[in-house]
DNA sequence: CTGACGATTCACT
DNA sequence: GTGAATCGTCAGC
């Protein structure tokens, strides 16, 4: 298992990136407790002329600052006050790429995350969906601007590689405000598996 | 200062 | 399938 480098985020395209990010494991270790996932499912957000994304149009406020980071720094933020959704942003300094984590298939620490979510038991919702994931890895708006490739938070790559056959794409979900942008095929998920929200086609 | 709302989830009909 | 929960952020006054 090695951790990502900044190399690896700050590529220039921003679909690459999310499609690499399959199969990859997303990692947290809050005071010495392992919590970590393989990413099933993603979604891109490229930057200011992608209407779905919040830096649209150049838009930036004090909440999206950080997609304006350099490439390997996290973007949490909270939405419907309740669900904290944890993002990857990629490019270089002041291009706002990001990318959704929306899925994760749990890897170490399930006893921790149940307790975290308050499940009783292991279920696939448990890492099923943005919300439920930044959950069960104890990920809060707190840790927003943070450098992934941190001693707390990283993405790391156990030589899992999902074939182009395994991978789907299709629009973004939860983004029909967006208008023609919404139709955009930047979900990319791996098919079959049980973890991905939504439909499986 | 105020009001409207969201890259969602879950319980309930 | 439908609707409530719930609050930080942002635009507007």
């Amino acid at each position: 298992m090695r951790k990502l480098s900044l190399e690896f985020y700050q590529r220039k395209d921003v679909l690459t990136i999310a499609k690499d990010l399959l199969g990859k494991i997303l990692v947290t270790n809050w005071k010495s407790t392992f919590t970590s996932g393989r990413i099933v499912e993603v979604e891109a957000y490229n930057g200011t002329i992608d209407k779905a994304s919040h830096a649209f149009g150049g838009r930036r406020t004090k909440r999206n600052e950080v997609m304006y980071a350099e490439g390997g720094s996290a973007y949490v933020y909270l939405c419907y006050g309740i669900h904290h959704l944890f993002n990857v942003v990629t490019n270089n300094k002041d291009i706002p790429h990001a990318i959704l984590i929306r899925a994760l298939e749990p890897v170490r620490g399930v006893e921790v995350m149940l307790k975290r979510t308050g499940k009783k038991k292991t279920d696939y919702s448990l890492t099923r969906g943005p919300g439920n994931v930044s959950k069960a890895l104890g990920i809060l708006t707190k840790h927003s601007g943070i450098s992934l490739p941190g001693k707390e938070l990283y993405i790391a790559d156990d030589g899992l590689v999902y074939s182009d056959k395994e991978i789907a794409s299709s629009p973004r979900i939860g983004v029909d405000y967006a208008g023609r942008h919404a139709k955009l095929k930047y979900r990319f998920y791996v098919k079959g598996n049980p973890f991905v929200s939504g439909k499986h086609k």
